[in-house]
DNA sequence: AGGTCAAGTTACTTTGTGGTAACTTAGCGC
DNA sequence: GCGCTAAGTTACCACAAAGTAACTTGACCT
């Protein structure tokens, strides 16, 4: 019953998702829904609480591993298989639905793009080949981690102004220095035998 | 004029905006937004136009940078001040409004936040002090751009379903080494002067 | 069997807001 | 001075979707 209005929510988005869509998906009529949940927000707060409380229960069991370098890396990589598993509620969690399939949508998507597709080509350039379609392409997930981890830090940074803007620049730095070390391995890992887990 | 209803749009998200307030802030009334865009998603287009060609181009000037390593760092370096500078357009190209100050709003970045805690403990604990909170908190803008890097490179994954898992697992992996190897240097930053540029 | 309560439905009200029609005023050529 | 167009306003309509009231059905207890 959560998990359609996770799914609901999750390509819709909180506004442009009706009550009746979602009670219609559940077979039942809305009345029912604010029987249980009182209101739309009562409902999407139970979509989020359960997600969330799943998610962080599990990351919390990462907790017990050892070696911390072993944890952060494991972290990520179960990060990865839960977004593959539980995407509605994912999506709900961290999304907030861009509402797929829009014009809106689309020209944003673009602009995106766009400016990934510069990080990729600067990405590939790193090692020599920097109009070399199959090594752009390679390095697409990189760039668009980069951007992510941008808008991310930029998001944190406006909700905690008192963050020095040189702690930022450092945090990126860190970051961009760490990626470019990475680089290597990543693209090694293309043509061949994905590395593994 | 778009300053204005990039300002709104951004910090209500599309659907609560109301044209009517825009309007106000602008000066203006109702119906002049019509007759200038025509419709809602007219002025929303017309703004994410504005920013995303303006933040494009901007890029685009970094491409003139020789060396290609340079070319990331600065372009990194680049989008912080330019998210500082532009936080409206920004906001309306990348956030897609969660709404912030609503329960919701602060329901999810609880849930993000106890994620994000975990991560940096972990960080924090590769060199030693997992649990001297100077060394976590010194982590955490990692933590966020880690958090931030997976939401971006899954919603991409999402979205392009063709790519091979393993091929994601790569993209991640060599992030989350990278972001290892350049943790010495953030943390190292933090307590004396921090890493200019 | 008959009454009672839970579970659910139909059909309604309300409200916010996108969108528009019709009126008002100011400038400008004649 | 006088009508005509441009720019703008007020006042309205339409509609979707949140939320609710009152009716219906069926199960279970006595």
């Amino acid at each position: 019953m959560l998990k359609v209005a996770a799914r609901v929510f999750g390509e819709r988005g909180f506004h442009a998702a009706s009550m009746d869509e979602i009670a219609e998906g559940v077979g039942v009529t809305k009345p029912m829904l604010y029987a249980y949940f009182g209101s739309k927000e009562g409902l999407y707060l139970a979509v989020i609480d359960q997600a969330g409380s799943h998610l962080v229960k599990s990351v919390a069991q990462l907790g017990s591993i050892p070696d911390p370098v072993g944890r952060v890396r494991l972290g990520a990589e179960f990060l990865l298989r839960y977004i593959e598993r539980h995407r509605d509620g994912w999506a709900v969690l961290f999304s907030e639905g861009l509402g797929s399939g829009t014009a809106v949508a689309e020209r944003m998507a673009s602009y995106r793009s766009q400016i990934v597709e510069q990080a990729a080509k600067a990405f590939a350039g790193i090692h020599g080949d920097s109009d070399n379609e199959a090594a752009v392409r390679a390095a697409e997930p990189m760039a668009h981690a980069l951007l992510g981890a941008g808008e991310a830090l930029a998001r944190w940074w406006l909700s905690h102004p008192s963050e020095s803007s040189s702690r930022m620049q450092a945090a990126i730095m860190a970051l961009v220095d760490g990626m470019i070390a990475g680089l290597p391995s990543l693209l090694a890992a293309q043509g061949s035998k994905p590395a593994g887990q």
